[in-house]
DNA sequence: GGTGATTTGTTGACATGCCAAACATAAACG
DNA sequence: CGTTTATGTTTGGCATGTCAACAAATCACC
């Protein structure tokens, strides 16, 4: 009783889960990849393979297709794919507008669509239009079968407890919000900090494919956001807080790359300063983009030079301490 | 093969091993607890942990002992204790000494010695003074097994290679340390970072003791080191290079706190620069905390504020992206 | 086109490790 | 001193992965 949270034991139960696991995991992110493949990806034996590649076809969670013509030797083996059946509905909740995305295995983006509010909305409110959206797709969403839902949120998530801190962009505080949905939906659903997803969406199938070590930061409209990957797993921290990069206060070498008065990351480097400077009141990314680029003028070039060194502080920071084998920018930053 | 770092499969061995060390690990850790008290830690069956600690028994790790008297009632669970036989050898080069110690299971430090050395010394001579410390403890050492040895250095150091990349107070690079040692002394090596390592020995028995996220920050003669605990396991980064707070440059609020040309922590907060400011030249830990809490000099007491105000900066960075449960300093970081 | 080499799926025997249940043991309670 | 309770011990069973033998499917070579 001296930690509870040290590593349990292991039991029968747990390794098979692990490895249905495994295969389900590697199908899922490369879209469909042979049995022989899967077999040297995993390490386990040929049998097992094949037991667990089984039981996943009859769990109705994969596919085997017709083997890809290789010019190799040998009996040829089928592809695993992902089970075209089943989905997961994800939301992502944002000032103007909520966004849908039904998304299969193997990260297939079937649909999306937004559904635009012209006030910012409560949590009430947008479960409710969740609500409201699920029921219009019904005939659609009747013969398929949904995995559950994933809302990504802008602002602080106690993501195990399914919890939204505060989301100051939405004015919102301490919202059981997967609670809330599955009351009125009655699927499962998770919640996750939005810049923490997208970091995970990198590693699996963006620019972070591959590395299990990176930082990602996520320039919108509002702030900046962060998530890391540490060791292939997401960075959560004591309560899943971690990645808030925004509130970082870089130190610089220049007192005068300084303009706000707190002197952190989104009060030094954000989108309203570039279109401030570059004259424009309001733009969306591509329009803000050329002006930046296209422009000649001293002050937006030096407005540019300064965030990049403030920007290019935070991120040595990052990399002292999280020694990341890649940083991923996101929004305006990659700009 | 698209990603060979993904969790491989999971086999019957595999759990064995893992139990085996849930078991060990939590009597290490603790010193010493009932059979019933592991059975009821690790979730496995009674019969399962009396098998296991079984073979840890005949392994000669650990050893069964009468059970702690207890008002319960039923039938009193043995206690099962860390085998003082085994230890394993730490050493800790710095500039001036080698320091060693011999621990047993259970954490138990038997015995802690130095070897001071009047001349910064190269890696061949340290391994050549370990060599010959451990001659000298020969006949004290024959009767013991030595699990190992483990190496912490005060640099940049690559664990899994057993590598110490760079060590810029001992001068070295690029040396296979633990390669050397075992080919030396035919014992298994390790090496690690000393922050690192320091934040892994709080985390599993001092102040960081069932806290699974940390920051740990020591300040040593020559810079600040740090290491991070992220859910119960060192943060490594892409090669084991992460936890370099001392290079990190916080922001303030006061221009005025910056004195350094690089703004970098451990330039701005160090030791000489509180030993300058209290008009010592040398002393060793507890004078100075004595000078520095006696003392009312405005100077010494502004630069003491100034330190802390970078300091606070620097650990207001680390929570913001690492989100710890806790923040643990130790050196002249602690004073 | 046929034959052999090669690779991989399939099947059944086997080993391993954990669990559950029945029993044994040792303490506290009344 | 019997009952209750907690826990060690033993036995049998079950799930899971491995291994080896065999079958199937393809390529290479003659």
């Amino acid at each position: 009783m001296i930690d509870p949270a040290l590593p349990l034991g292991t039991n029968g139960d747990v390794v098979r889960r692990d490895n249905l696991s495994a295969i389900l995991g590697r199908v899922h992110r490369s879209g469909g990849l042979s049995r022989s493949a899967l077999t040297s990806a995993t390490g386990l034996n040929r049998s097992t393979v094949g037991a667990l590649v089984g039981e996943l076809v009859e769990r109705g969670l994969v596919t085997e297709g017709e083997p890809e013509p290789t010019r190799q030797r040998g009996r040829p083996s089928p592809q695993v794919l992902p089970n075209p059946g089943p989905v997961v509905i994800a939301i992502n909740p944002e000032l103007d507008a909520v966004t849908f995305a039904l998304v299969g295995l193997g990260a297939r983006v079937e649909r999306r669509w937004r559904r635009e509010v012209d006030h910012p909305i409560g949590p009430d409110e947008t479960v409710a239009i969740i609500v409201e959206t699920l029921r219009q797709l019904e005939t659609e969403l009747v013969a398929r079968r949904i995995l559950g839902i994933g809302v990504a949120v802008p602002g602080i998530v106690q993501a195990d407890e399914g919890l939204v801190r505060w989301a100051p962009h939405l004015g919102w505080t301490d919202v059981p919000l997967a609670a809330l949905i599955t009351r009125e939906t009655g699927i499962e659903a998770h919640v996750g900090n939005d810049a923490s997803l997208g970091a995970v969406a990198e590693h699996l199938f963006g620019a972070g494919r591959g590395v299990d070590d990176l930082v990602y930061l996520n320039g919108g409209a509002s702030g900046i956001g962060g998530g890391v990957i540490v060791a292939g797993r997401p960075l959560g921290g004591r309560s899943g807080y971690a990645g808030e990069f925004g509130h970082n206060r870089p130190g610089s070498s220049d007192p005068t790359d300084r303009l706000s008065t707190s002197g952190a990351l989104e009060d030094e480097a954000n989108r309203s300063r570039l279109l401030r400077a570059a004259g424009l009141t309001v733009a969306d990314e591509p329009t803000l983009r050329a002006e930046l680029t296209a422009t000649a003028s001293p002050t937006v070039r030096a407005e540019l030079a300064r965030q990049r060194r403030v920007l290019a502080a935070a991120i040595a920071n990052a990399i002292n301490v999280l020694n990341p084998a890649v940083v991923l920018l996101g929004g305006f930053l990659a700009t």
